[in-house]
DNA sequence: ACAAATCTGACTAATTTTGTCAAGTATAAA
DNA sequence: TTTATACTTGACAAAATTAGTCAGATTTGT
């Protein structure tokens, strides 16, 4: 699996601060009954997201989570690799430490099939925004009017 | 990371075995000596490699593994799933098992994206074929004549 | 018989994942 | 000013996965 829960659930959260963007701060209380995920599992993926600087919280009552910008402007992409780290096929097309090198990048013919489908993932993962998921969700649930809210994570 | 070491030692396997491909059994201490990797932990790879039917093996001295098919007809996507089992971006795309299901993938606007992730993967993994990384890899000695082997793994 | 090789299953140390928990700090509202 | 709300931080830990190792059994060419 490309993805662990952190991306998985991360993702998800992000999208519910994008489909109440605007309406002030969104507290993890909510956030983790409407996803059902756990409060104390949705503080540590946004600690990552906001050293990432893709929200921002405000505390005390009525306090919560902002996107840091509008969701036309988030990448999933960011989002991803905020709380996966480096998103790669294998550890030498993006290394971590010194042990993730390979000394034969330059004549080794695997890591350009490695570097061609890394590249493709990432292509991907940052052709697509916030926003662009919460339109093809609002089309969506066009089609499935009975559903109170604006459409189903 | 989308592959462990499983999947990258097992894809050079198998790029060793089509290297020498028509040259009879290849012995898992020659393929061993030239990657570099345990001896004991290729035995492993190549359990699930032979039973995916990618490789059969002779047994006694001057034994060793042989591809099943032409290296044309082996793409680097059956390698990779024989090793580390259904590529997926996300579990629920590929469930293995009952609590991989999320119950709301009709109206799931993540699941979307995360099928197209998933798809465009598999079509880079099944647009390469061992044969095709001989040929490339082939390309690239040209350009580095001093080196001994064919080319590099 | 012997040696070369595959084959099998058990075992394990290290790491990562998937969380939980407790004790803080900041602040808006009463 | 008190209080309840909500973020913040760091420690902890069970479970799963990774990345192998190892011992012994089997097969077979010479
Ligand atoms: S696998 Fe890293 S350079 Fe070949
Ligand atoms: S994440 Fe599985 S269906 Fe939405």
């Amino acid at each position: 699996m490309l993805l662990s829960t952190k991306g998985e659930y991360g993702v998800r959260c992000m999208l519910d601060l994008a489909i109440h963007y605007g309406q002030g701060p969104i507290s993890i209380r909510d956030i983790s009954k409407r996803e059902g995920i756990s409060k104390n599992y949705i503080e540590q993926l946004f600690v990552r997201l906001r050293h990432a600087k893709l929200i921002k919280s405000v505390r005390g009552p009525k306090g919560g989570y902002l996107l840091i910008s509008q969701p036309r402007r988030i990448k999933i992409g960011d989002v991803v690799r905020a709380l996966e780290g480096p998103i790669a096929a294998i550890r030498c097309v993006q290394p971590q430490n010194s042990k993730d090198l390979c000394e034969r990048i330059s004549t080794c013919v695997l890591y350009i099939l490695w570097k061609r489908l890394t590249d493709k993932i990432n292509e991907v993962l940052d052709s697509t925004t916030l926003e662009g998921l919460c339109r093809e969700g609002m089309k969506l649930s066009k089609h499935r009017l009975a559903h109170p809210l604006p459409f189903q994570i």
